[in-house]
DNA sequence: TCTGGGGTCCTAGGACCC
DNA sequence: TCTGGGGTCCTAGGACCC
């Protein structure tokens, strides 16, 4: 633990709703519920109108239907969107400091101590956070976000959860036993629903009970590494560093159909597509892998994987797929699958053939490959580096008509201009007109088949100068 | 029409090696 | 000729996070 309140936290507030409603005027104020919109859809953010119904994350969709009010708006995510707006944010963030962890597109910790300069008193973080939520706001258009400071990552984390939405909480130095003691366990990262109950059969439910274990009982209940950190958690213990890149340890791809299936030959089709896209991605972080895992969930929601290590790393979509394909004849299908998952462990960055020029200097060993470990902090995260061959265009599935629109979706029409899906069905398509720099636009229905309707890219948030 | 999709980390057993 | 002891790799599963 550090002896100044210089780890911050910063979480934004029910994100992909908010982007959602900065983009789309008429959901201002409204409940939005982002997620899967199809029958076996789950959500992954409600908007704080939504939630004040009940609709919560990871709840099913159709149950968030049930509690929301006609004229909720239910949208798949716009991945893009979110993430040219969480760019936005992390940029900000490195303005404060060079070490910044992303924990995902909305969550991020920044080390304060490594930015030099700032005034690291109670007196000046605070000032700083609230000069930070400032500029999110004012950068993103709108999209507000929590701020927790103090002397740990745990304590940061815990002070943004504190007084969400759009809050700012600093723990002073030595107050942090004070603030987690009264807190139920499960405010603790790593205590989810089992680590909850199995703590709980032995009396405990708040972080001071859990202070009260020994180490060798926690240790009994919850095996070596998570009793030793629940241990040092209780105690407001934690010197975990803030690690501005992770470095990518697997990719996959994993899709829950609408109906299950059994038929090996549709299924293989499925894997052959999850395969194409886990290839393409490896290619894009010039990374290669040498295991290959299948993941399926049968009928009843079993779940099991099969995997397989190749003798090389692949980046090859064929291989992934004849691999996985031959994991899943052996796995076999009977009473059909609700999901199956492709994906690729076991990442190294891999020379392949001519990739790399002779001086490059990453492809140090002689069979081209560099180990991941130990080196990760080198490893793209997103861009390919501009000596990676072209990625082969993905071949066009050609869908119905009325499948090709999702709710939420962001589209322009020759003559009508931009706008966003409202809703699909019955060969029609439901579009409003409008956009983050518009006043509320109105609603057309047009033939889902419509020449002059296209798809398009997420709309520029900020007004034309 | 209960229960997504992308990940990370840990544990445990068996094979294999020295 | 009553069975050691690590260390590493592979596989499978589970818990957890956002």
């Amino acid at each position: 633990m550090r002896r100044e309140a210089s780890v911050l936290h910063l979480d934004l507030d029910a994100f992909f709703a908010a982007v959602e409603q900065r983009d789309k005027p008429s959901l201002r104020g409204r409940p939005v519920v982002v997620g899967g919109v199809g029958g076996r859809g789950v959500v992954a953010t409600a908007s704080y109108e939504a939630r004040a119904y009940g609709a919560r994350s990871a709840m099913s969709t159709a149950e968030a239907r049930r509690r929301c009010p006609a004229g909720t708006a239910f949208l798949g995510g716009r991945f893009a969107a979110y993430r040219r707006t969480s760019d936005v944010v992390m940029g900000l963030l490195r303005e404060l400091s060079p070490l910044v962890e992303p924990a995902s597109l909305d969550e991020a910790y920044v080390d304060l101590a490594a930015g030099g300069g700032h005034d690291l008193s109670v007196d000046g973080v605070t000032a700083l956070g609230h000069a930070l939520k400032e500029r999110i706001t004012e950068a993103t258009g709108g999209v507000s976000g929590s701020v927790g400071i103090g002397t740990s990552k745990l304590i940061a984390k815990i002070g943004s959860d504190l007084d969400k939405p759009d809050g700012l909480v600093v723990v002073r130095p030595g107050n942090e036993l004070d603030m987690l003691h009264p807190l139920p366990v499960t405010r603790l990262g790593g205590v989810g629903p089992a680590t909850a109950e199995r703590l709980h059969q032995v009396g405990v439910t708040t972080v001071a009970d859990l202070a009260a274990k020994s180490l060798t009982d926690l240790v009994a209940l919850t095996g070596r590494a998570h009793g030793a950190s629940l241990y040092a958690l209780a105690r407001a213990e934690d010197d975990r560093p803030i690690v501005p890149d992770r470095g990518v340890k697997s990719v996959s791809h994993e899709e829950t159909f609408e109906r299950d299936l059994t038929d090996l030959d549709v299924l293989g089709r499925e894997i052959d597509s999850m395969a194409a896209r886990v290839g393409q991605r490896l290619r894009t972080s010039a990374v290669s892998g040498r295991t290959v895992t299948l993941k399926l969930r049968r009928y009843d929601f079993t779940t099991l994987t099969r995997s397989q290590t190749l003798p090389q790393p692949t980046d090859d979509p064929r291989l992934i797929a004849t691999t996985a394909r031959r994991l899943l004849a052996d796995a076999g299908t009977s009473g059909g699958l609700r999901l199956l998952g492709v994906g690729v462990s076991g990442l190294s960055v891999y020379a392949q053939g001519d990739l790399f020029s002779v001086d490059d200097e990453t492809a140090e060993a002689p069979d081209g490959r560099t180990p991941v470990d130990g080196a990760a902090g080198d490893l793209p995260r997103l861009e390919a580096p501009s000596s990676a061959t072209p990625i082969p265009a993905q071949p066009v599935v050609t869908a119905p008509a009325e499948r090709l629109w999702w709710p939420g979706q962001d589209v322009a029409h020759d003559e009508l201009g931009a706008g966003w899906v409202w809703g699909r069905g019955l060969s029609r398509v439901t579009v409003r007109f409008e956009g983050p720099t518009t006043a509320p636009g109105p609603v057309r229905t047009l033939a889902a088949d419509d020449p002059a309707l296209h798809p398009a890219d997420p709309p520029d948030w900020r007004p034309p100068v």
